[in-house]
DNA sequence: TCCTCATAGTCAACTTGTTGAGTAGATGCC
DNA sequence: GGCATCTACTCAACAAGTTGACTATGAGGA
């Protein structure tokens, strides 16, 4: 139900198709919920069976024909009560994380590959999230936003995105250390 | 395939039962990844059926009969082999960060709720954590522990876990702020 | 004595998420 | 001129994860 209701509230900005959506869950959703393009097609219809979502046809020159999807007042009631739902804990789930723990087992230069392959994707995913976040702001400082701005959750969501890619760099840059100078004391050794 | 090499990992340091590991799936493995008991039964039957893991039976006396799960050298073959593998990219996911995401569109006085609930349980975790910790580093120093230790993988790995909630404990403080905040702003305005 | 909790699982049904391939027109690039 | 790429999907099959109920035994407390 969950994904669900991540595309509800990605609809809260305005109409949507599918293909569209599916940018936006590699994009700023991304920083709490992902999804596949079948997912996104699957659930939408579904949604769209049980009359949370609108879809509106439109054909264009040039483009295939689009479906766009909006919110209705019943997909609207059915966020909102999603938000009085306790939700369900959550976990880091991290092939790489499983990789390190059985490190001393496995292949280490591979790990560390991995790890360095790692950071790079968080840093180029912590730079785009920071753009994100100059664009929300506009040009306001931060307190001032938070105090006055219409909606704040995407801010604060993409907040908690920044800071889990700042920690996962932080991490690896760990990793890394830890490992180049476990193999400089093998090479002594 | 990274539940079954999760739990090859897990193995690496001793032979367990389902029960077991289900308990250890709660606590330290919990970190990077999570399972259901279902889901380890399932997993181990079939792992045996492929050789990866070796079941011994053991009767008790006042207890249940159990099956104790041993690493094979084909299992540890194929988690050496995982290790090589380009891990899954991760993100996080998590039903809170959506509720926040839609709370101009639903009922914040819950979310509040929600999000104490949540600093609660990252507080207890990072606790239990830190003990963990403790226990690992032994007499060590930390600089010395990953210089020396035979096996820092568990270590690394309960490390990104203790920032992960270290992270959680301060988001939570910043939307509980930002949230009273902005319900004081509405009582005066 | 009954009730709950802990141990140690099994079974079935369901939902969610992943993978891979296919359709079809338009634009851009070399 | 041809080939890749972008838009905008659809279909089928499979893998992974969740939920709830059920079996059995023993220990500890009210």
């Amino acid at each position: 139900m969950a994904l669900r209701n991540a595309i509800l509230a990605t609809l809260l900005d305005g109409e949507s198709s599918g293909y569209d959506l599916a940018k936006s869950f590699n994009a700023s959703v991304a920083n709490f919920w992902t999804a596949t393009p079948q997912q996104l097609y699957r659930e939408l219809d579904k949604m769209e069976s049980q009359g949370l979502v609108a879809a509106r046809v439109v054909e264009q020159q040039r483009r295939p024909t689009k479906r766009l999807f909006s919110l209705t007042d019943a997909g609207a009631a059915e966020l909102a009560e999603f938000t009085t739902r306790a939700p369900k804990p959550t976990a880091i789930r991290d092939e790489l994380l499983v990789q390190v723990q059985a490190l001393e087992a496995g292949d280490d230069k591979e790990v560390r590959r991995a790890v360095a392959d790692r950071m790079a994707v968080a840093e180029t995913k912590l730079k785009r999230f920071e753009r994100l976040r100059e664009r929300l702001l506009g040009e306001s400082a931060e307190a001032e936003f938070l105090a006055t701005a219409p909606r704040v959750g995407p801010y604060l969501t993409l907040a908690r995105g920044i800071a889990f890619e700042q920690e996962n760099i932080r991490w690896c840059e760990t990793v890394l250390a830890v490992l180049d100078r476990r193999a400089g004391g093998d090479r002594l050794g």
